[in-house]
DNA sequence: CGTGATTTTGCACACCTATGCAAAATCACG
DNA sequence: CGTGATTTTGCATAGGTGTGCAAAATCACG
């Protein structure tokens, strides 16, 4: 194994000084005659800059924190691989940081620990499981953080979410005006800001129209949680059921058809929210609200890539609308297609 | 913001040379009392070791690349996820790279020379799409490699997957036990060897059992190919199909139960490879080979280490066996539970 | 206490790049 | 060509740690 090649063996075959390759490398100002000698030996050595040794020099490492909790949420992994690409292009990387199960807080400031330590330039917290100690903790080791599909009033930091009171509204007023009038809700985690909004267009927008909610219901994000609060919801005799996410939806359906010998849409329409990939399969076919990955993504993406480059951006809080899919769980209202 | 606390500030605090600092924290032998005061002052002042320098120095980063393509497949989230974890408590991170679609070589190579920037130890190829000539660089890179659920004949490489050819061996077991006589074979691509074993250990053993089988057709993995070839088996009258993985069974089953108003099983049985969380979904009820993911990630991440840290233990080649998990999307031979 | 064996400690340097500063070179222009 | 303005270059140092080497300290033991 030969040693590394140095910019001070590009500097004796070019004929200059190691600063002037340095120079070359970093963007800095050199005329074209050194750029053009430096440039053709490093070519002929293969040479590389040490990414180490710049990021210890500069303070800026080119890596981002991602803390993730559960990626059995199809929603996340579809946007962990945006994350990575679009970071890639803006020459950043990824570096995965996972909650364990029951996350204490001890667990939390190892996190925070290990992502200082590697001195990361920002943090995406991409997950509506992430406590605000977390987010607080990263704020105030003075790295930019923009919170992915979480919000947090009052906090000061950036956020990205699908506009989800909105999205709750629209589902409101499809329900209402496909007929149903005994509407449930399988709530998202009431502990997080994306189920508390949720709920609050929905039921807003209930009353607005003159219905009252049946019975509102947190399924906590949780399969077996969502099951059985939907028999809870069952009693009551709901005729429809708007589910928190898709990842719950996917769980109603199943006990509704599966064990109970129910049909959707025609015993109780289902309507769900995120619109996974799975959401088009036709076992399920679920009617739900698109949150935009792509779009969100890369706001995300730019949120931080600004806060790091210019530290006096502030943060932004964006909110970004998708539309309600129609699909065959939920009956549709006369004439609309 | 106040400067970092360093090895010097504690050594000045502590009364003993910077060296001595270094060296408790580099779990090098000290004395007693130095170990004690030198903690003492580091704890005081808040000191960590900066990983960067450290780096630059031994030449080791402690960050593992991980190369993933489709996350679509909820197999390899699962994985990822449980590979951050093992990694973060091995005192290791991960570091996500993510091949673009259409993957060139040009692609392959900045990758590979993003991973060497960043001096990753070592590098997990994630993903049956990832082409030889990758695996081939990683190696000649001089980094430890490990190819996770993919295998690479005669390449010197280590690797773990799951027991490919006995599973595939299994599934035709089951399928002739259970009574059918026309068997058709959607392939998971032939261009892995993951999904050549599977079809290779599945026509030998109903050869064996003295069946032919009624068609081979390469679904690569893909959702709309496997919908396609699906309807080319059907032509040939088959009455069950050994789908390469669940991914594509979940399509296949969609198909021929919405598009098509077959029953499965009753019509057709379906039998998949993964048991990813989804297959135990009641709507698919997917009977299927289980690919032991925490243990094949184990494997991996033991074998990496070991690699990393001992240059001198060379390449294994792991596979772990998973049992047939016996649900609904086939038909039973009778008597079996 | 004396002597040799062993452990602990500090010094100085290596790792590799970026950057402030002043000298050198180049340029603009009369 | 002369002079000042501007660009380019090299020198030297910083960034924070690990580690070889020799000196110092400790230990074992007669």
């Amino acid at each position: 194994m030969t040693r590394r090649v140095t910019s001070f063996d590009v500097a004796a075959r070019a004929g200059v000084s190691q600063s002037a390759v340095s120079r070359v490398f970093s963007g800095a100002s050199a005329s074209k005659a050194t750029v053009e000698k430096v440039r053709e030996a490093a070519e002929a050595l293969g040479y590389r800059p040490n990414v180490l040794a710049r990021s210890l020099i500069t303070g800026r490492s080119r890596i981002i924190g991602m803390v993730v909790a559960y990626l059995g949420n199809p929603f996340y992994p579809d946007a962990l691989e945006r994350f990575s690409r679009e970071f890639q292009d803006e020459g950043y990387h990824t570096l995965v940081f996972t909650l364990p199960e029951g996350a204490e807080d001890t667990d939390t400031d190892r996190i925070i620990q290990q992502m200082l330590d590697h001195q990361v330039d920002g943090i995406v917290l991409a997950s509506v499981g992430l406590g605000d100690a977390l987010a607080a903790r990263c704020e105030a080791a003075g790295i930019p953080v923009v919170l992915f599909n979480r919000g947090q009033e009052g906090s000061g930091l950036a956020q990205v979410t699908s506009a989800n009171r909105v999205g709750g509204a629209k589902v409101a007023d499809f329900l209402v005006a496909g007929g149903h009038t005994r509407i449930g809700h399988v709530a998202g985690w009431q502990g997080s800001s994306t189920g508390r909004d949720r709920t609050e267009g929905f039921v807003a927008r209930l009353v607005e129209l003159g219905q009252d909610c049946v019975g509102v219901e947190d399924g906590r994000y949780d399969h077996a949680e969502a099951v059985r609060v939907t028999d809870v919801l069952l009693d009551k005799g709901v005729d429809a059921l708007f589910v928190g996410n898709d990842h719950m939806a996917f769980a109603v359906m199943d006990h509704l058809r599966c064990t109970l010998d129910l049909s959707v849409p025609n015993d109780v329409s289902v309507v769900g929210y995120d619109d996974v990939p799975m959401a088009a399969f036709a076992a399920y076919d679920l009617t739900t609200v698109r949150q935009p990955v792509g779009r969100m993504v890369k706001a995300t993406v730019e949120a931080l890539i600004n806060q790091i480059e210019d530290k006096s951006a502030h943060a932004e809080v964006t909110e970004i609308d998708g539309p309600l899919i129609l699909r065959g769980s939920a009956r549709r209202p006369e004439g609309m297609e």
